[in-house]
Order: structure tokens, then C-alpha cells, then sequence
DNA sequence: GTCTATACCCAGATAGAC
DNA sequence: GTCTATCTGGGTATAGAC
């Protein structure tokens, strides 16, 4: 690993335990074995390592999230299996190696002050999810596999506990249990989507 | 105002824009007219603020937030009304005055660093509520007013909506709108209610 | 590209006159 | 209880030798 690589490393090592706002050049040079002055040969200052920071986590994310041919498995598939390969895609698209958690640390942490982080959590982690579950119900009902209903509604009302947990995983319990999300996510999840798909097999059987 | 409670009130104007660790003993005592040092006749330094801060949040909190006699709404309203009232409960909690609406954002941010607001959203934002509940779905389902289900997982399912708005309003909506609470929590906790209440009634017509 | 040395600023905090 | 003055430490950042 070359030093810039190091830097940034070692940088989000230690913004996932305090912030990023927190951590100094200093501590960063420390970390990385070198002297504060040698990080200026690679960043241009401390805000530079923070975007460096942002864009890292967004393309790993990007990567990690690659379109789910919906069309193919909603042919192959009956509406549990649907919504328990949905949440897989969705925490294999969170990922659990541990540097990747302490990315989604810090981008919880800087999202009050960050407007990047921000645009970010609304459009790719709020928006785009919802419009993708929300395509998903129309074309189940079209297939009639669920009832017709509010698909808007639908997607909201499935979508808002994943959010949750990320708050929760990365703002709250995150320093008692870093594995949190990996951990409770899943299974949360899981037993809110029964209790969606739930409600779906009753509106079916009572039609 | 004695300068104590103005000390307070400024370090409460200021964090809520950018996070109490952001602000500077010299921009309270800017803010408050006075010198740096006189702050420390005062407070005994910038944590002591910090705990006068939260103190001041619990106390207004507690305050806003009387037990409600839920036995004698249960007997005189029908489902939709005690979702309506519980409500209408929870958001007068919250409160929509200024000056605490910026204590909430000042929660918020300090949500991953402080043990104290960690313990308070733990216990009196999440345990609480969902006990409460819990409780008020056993009773509904004792007096046959919804059916038997399992009320624990009801009250998680019916309380996320509320903790996830409060997440986004002062950690994402804050500060392009600093009403997106009062404003928006409102219909959209009642939309999500009116969800849970149509569950129930499925439910209810399905046996 | 890394180092030493240093500039400069602002942070929290204290001493002591009034 | 407020002030002026000051301390000490740590922060980001730059200059220039090697």
C-alpha cells in the first residue's frame, strides 16, 4: 500500500471511532508513520482527506450495488423468496468487511455537516431505493402476486426500517457493537418484511 | 435573563447550526456579551455547558411528556382516534417552540459522541414509547378491539416511523428546513398509522 | 517524498485587579 | 461578577534542506 493509500486509510480508522471533525493531521501522520508536513505532498489539506474519504465510500457503495434484474427474478420467484433475496442484495450491498463498516460510520457521523453526505443519503440511499421497491410492488400487482394498493405507500412503509437501522446501527450502537448492523440488520429486516408480506397475504386472502 | 441562563441560551443558538462541538468558548461568550473568562464563574468549563445542555433538554422533555392515562382514552375512543390522540401526544412532546426544536437538533448531532444522549434515546426515546405501546396494543387486543397478534412487534413496527423522522428531520432536513419536524412528522406519522391501522382491521375482517 | 523547523492561529483555561 | 492579560497546548499549514 503506497502512503496516499495509508493516509486514508489510517484516517478512516480513527474518524469511525471519534469523527473526522476530531481527528487531527497529527493523529493521522501518526497513524500512517510519517510527519504531518509529508501529507501535504499527497492532500491538500484536511478537507481534502475528508472528500478523499466521501469518494471512496461512494464508489465502494456503487460497486457493492450492482441493478438487480428485477424482471427475471420476479418471474422465477413467489413474493417471500422475493423480499428475502431483496434484503440479502441490500445488506450484501452494505457489506461486512470491517473497513467498509467504519465508511458507513463516518458518513453517519458526518451527515449533520456535510452536504455531499447529505445529497447522498437522499437521493442513493433514500430516493433510489424507494423508486426501486416501488417498481417492484407495480409489477407485482400487475402480475397479481399482491393486491392492488398504494405502491408509493407500500415502498415507504418497507424501506423506512432499513433507514432506521442504519441510524441506529451507526449512531448509536455502534461503539458498544461495531457488528451491529451485520449482526441485528438482517434479522430486523427480515421480521419487519413478514410482517409487510404479512399484510399483503391478508389484503389477497380477504379479496 | 441572568446571565447564567443567557450563557445556556446562546450555546444552544449556536450548536444547533453546527454541533456543540463546533462551538468555541469565545463564540458563547460573544454571543452572550461578555468576556471568555466570566463564563467560567459560571460553568466550570465547556463539558459543564455540554451538561447543562442535555439537563435542560431531559428536564423540557419530561415536562412536555405527562403519563397518559391510557385506560380511560382506551374506554372512550375507538381505534382511530387513540392513533390519532397518541399522536397528537407524541408531537406535542416533541414540542414546536424555537428554541427547543434547536435543543432536539443539538441531540441529535451529539447522539454518536455522548453516553448520556446515547442512554436517553435508548431508554426514553426508543424502550419507553415501545413498552407503552405494547402495552396499549395487549389492552386493545384484551377488550377485542384488534386481534390477537403479537404486541411487541406491533409497537416496533408502529414506533420505527417516528424515531426514523426524527433521525431525518434533525440530522438531514435541519438545516434547509428547521420546521421539517412540525412540519412533516405530523401527516406522515398519520399516514403511517392509518397503514397499521388498516392492518388491523384486515385483520379483523379476515376472522 | 520525507524530513526538521517554524509560523500562525485559536482553543480552553487561570490569575488577579477592579 | 466582570474585566484585562496571559499561559499552554494543539490545530493547520508552509519553507526549505536532504
Amino acid at each position: 500500500m503506497d502512503t496516499k493509500e495509508t493516509i486514508l486509510h489510517e484516517a478512516i480508522e480513527l474518524a469511525a471511532d471519534r469523527g473526522f471533525e476530531s481527528v487531527s493531521i497529527r493523529d493521522i501522520a501518526r497513524a500512517s508513520g510519517i510527519r504531518e508536513s509529508s501529507i501535504y505532498n499527497h492532500y491538500a489539506g484536511k478537507e481534502a482527506i475528508l472528500e478523499a474519504i466521501l469518494t471512496k465510500f461512494i464508489s465502494y457503495f456503487d460497486e457493492m450495488n450492482p441493478e438487480l434484474d428485477e424482471d427475471a427474478a420476479l418471474d422465477e420467484m413467489g413474493l417471500d423468496e422475493f423480499f428475502s433475496a431483496g434484503m440479502s442484495s441490500l445488506l450484501a450491498g452494505v457489506g461486512d468487511e470491517q473497513h467498509y463498516m467504519k465508511l458507513w460510520r463516518v458518513i453517519a457521523i458526518e451527515l449533520h455537516r456535510n452536504e455531499r453526505v447529505k445529497e447522498f443519503y437522499k437521493t442513493t440511499l433514500r430516493e433510489a431505493p424507494m423508486a426501486f421497491w416501488e417498481g417492484i410492488f407495480l409489477k407485482m400487482m400487475d402480475k397479481g402476486m399482491i393486491p392492488r394498493c398504494d405502491a408509493h405507500e407500500l415502498a415507504e412503509e418497507f424501506f423506512s426500517y432499513a433507514l432506521l437501522m442504519f441510524f441506529e446501527a451507526f449512531l448509536v450502537y455502534y461503539e458498544e457493537d461495531p457488528t451491529f448492523f451485520s449482526r441485528m440488520a438482517g434479522d430486523r429486516i427480515a421480521r419487519h418484511a413478514r410482517f409487510i408480506v404479512g399484510k399483503l397475504h391478508e389484503k389477497e386472502a380477504k379479496e
